[in-house]
DNA sequence: ATCTTGCACTCAAGCGCTTTAGCTCTCACT
DNA sequence: AGTGAGAGCTAAAGCGCTTGAGTGCAAGAT
């Protein structure tokens, strides 16, 4: 019977040096670019660690003081809430790009809650697991930014707003308030007076925002009739909420979603109700995706760039990992994307 | 100003040792359920330990000969694709839930294609990141297996078929071949003669086994109109494909869709077209989500539990890692759900 | 001719854990 | 009393890398 193989040896620096003709220290000095070694040497040590396919262990790295080459991300969300939602694998797609090239790992996990998430950082940070996390769906009263300083780990919260509080934290954050401003002078030119906004968890930092942001800019125009209805992002509760919500009396006249799956759902149950968009309601989705052109009438969305969000927010924690002061940064207002879910409000 | 208080120092088993007044050796040996220690030592260890928080550092443990105590999931697909999928998520989600009980970190990359997931198996290896891998999206002539083999990392392929050639792999696989012939036997049986399957990405192994599968009961039942069409998975060549196939002469009776994003954004092309689901034409979706509620007519689908296949994937994987054998174990057949979008075939 | 200086490089310790070999008891058995 | 066999523990090496403290040597300063 044919011999069980065995699994190639991994060269390591002392196979570098051997072959090279160094000490190991040099070797390390060469491949990391320090000073300490001949120009020459350097060459050569590089063509064999080339030859040879050397790759340094990160476990090795880590526990010589170097970091573990290795970012964690935590998604807690209810798992029914991350079905169809195409914000996240975006994101990470953008954040993979730039961790990519600088050969950081990624280290995933999804817990239930906040609690939870909590304990993950705990376990990774005594594990010697991640030099750094990247920190969604920021809230209110959020306990993460204090144990990331407590922990003494960079983070970067993607989403958040600006917070003086936390002299290690970056923040990456849209300006909800200002597209929210910009929506409702839209709708409003519309001829468009009593608008719902069926918005996302309530205790989601940027939910509290867009409702905050809804009532002043509501408040400045002395539109009375606005309401806010948080929800869990689900297609179920977007439905639910809209039936309720359009079968009241003097029912709205236009609609904004938090995300692209209320807002869909939505469109079919007020067609459920007989309503029509958007002669007789009109409809916006907070989240552009594949999915607002999938159903008729094609959705008017606001959009950004959840891809270049999670470069920008990759970026910023390299910039953390390499010693760079804590930063904030805006990425764009998302543009509204008018497509034809939204017109003229029906005169009353 | 405040002092910049210094982030806390992990303990250490050192540290353990010293309270508890024995050696780092006996430390080890408690902690890890070796014999070489009384029960009493053991347990006064495990007391200390526990109140000073103690966690095995990852680092430490790889470097001596233990695993990272991670695994690997890598997905190469084209980014635009990744967008509105459920299932990746799902499987995400199932997979964490077994790794998470035991502790194991997943280590998550996008790759562009099937040759940069190759690269990252081999930085990974060499790195030592990572245990073991899960494999996602087997191919016709895959060079993953191999690649596996002789890098000796232990690896599920998920949705893949049985394979006696590599016998570090488990294979986690779903009946596709039984699916696609029920559902050719339900379509059948409502009558349908002509049945266009449009199908995913070509050189997907699942997808090569779902067409030929079609093509076997058709021929089995002697229905000559059958045909499959691959695409991208998407959205957009979901409508082209439906438009095309809907407007040739004489057109099927019922379309059969490799995902739910396609079989959605079909029905709204063959909405667009004058064709009415399911009077003139029946569409099933092989992928069930909440899109599939998302639109009216509620979409028919083939349902399978992506969450227990994550875990199931992941639990298989476990076992290898333990030193199990490699194993085959099938998921059981994904279940048809009759909602609007199917029907008795239009008369001839 | 001696003394510094700087460069190129080596030595050895250390990171936190596992593991093998060995050491010291105690106790049972002849 | 003498021996052997565990049981319970410690010492020390090693995993692959980084790093601060040397070492040897040639070139320039005195």
């Amino acid at each position: 019977m044919p011999a069980k193989r065995p699994a190639a040896r991994r060269p390591t620096m002392k196979d570098i040096a051997r072959r090279a003709g160094v000490s190991e220290s040099a070797v390390s000095f060469a491949l990391n670019d320090r000073p300490g070694v001949s120009e020459i040497t350097r060459d050569r040590v590089r063509r064999v660690a080339e030859q040879l396919g050397w790759r340094p262990s990160t476990a090795a790295r880590a526990l010589s003081g170097e970091g573990a080459a290795t970012v964690g991300f935590v998604l807690a969300r209810p798992a029914h809430t991350l079905g169809v939602d195409s914000f996240f694998l975006q994101l990470v797609s953008g954040i993979q790009e730039v961790l990519a090239g600088r050969h950081l790992g990624l280290l995933f996990q999804v817990a239930r809650d906040v609690e939870d998430e909590c304990a993950v950082y705990r376990r990774w940070w005594a594990e010697h697991r991640v030099d750094g996390v990247l920190v969604v769906d920021p809230r209110t009263d959020d306990p993460r930014p204090d144990l990331l300083d407590e922990l003494g780990l960079p983070g970067v919260v993607i989403g958040g707003t600006p917070d003086e509080r936390h002299p290690g934290l970056s923040t990456v954050w849209a300006d909800d308030a200002g597209a929210m401003a910009a929506l409702v002078d839209g709708l409003h030119a519309l001829g468009h007076r009593r608008i719902v906004h069926i918005a996302g968890l309530p205790d989601l930092a940027h939910t509290e925002r867009r409702i905050r942001a809804l009532r002043a800019e509501a408040g400045r125009r002395g539109l009375g009739e606005v309401e806010s209805v948080t929800t869990d992002y689900s297609d179920a509760e977007g439905a639910a909420v809209t039936r309720r919500v359009l079968e009241a009396p003097d029912p709205p006249t236009a609609l904004i979603y938090d995300n692209d799956v209320m807002a869909v759902a939505g469109v079919a149950a007020a067609a459920g109700l007989g309503f029509s968009v958007p002669a007789d309601v009109s409809v916006v989705a907070w989240e552009d995706s594949a999915l607002c052109r999938m159903v008729k009438p094609w959705l008017s969305a606001l959009s950004r760039d959840s891809v270049e969000f999670g470069r920008t927010a990759a970026t910023e924690l390299t910039a953390l990992l390499d010693g760079g002061p804590a930063r904030t940064v805006r990425v764009p207002v998302p543009r509204l994307i008018e497509r034809d879910s939204t017109g003229p409000a029906r005169p009353v």
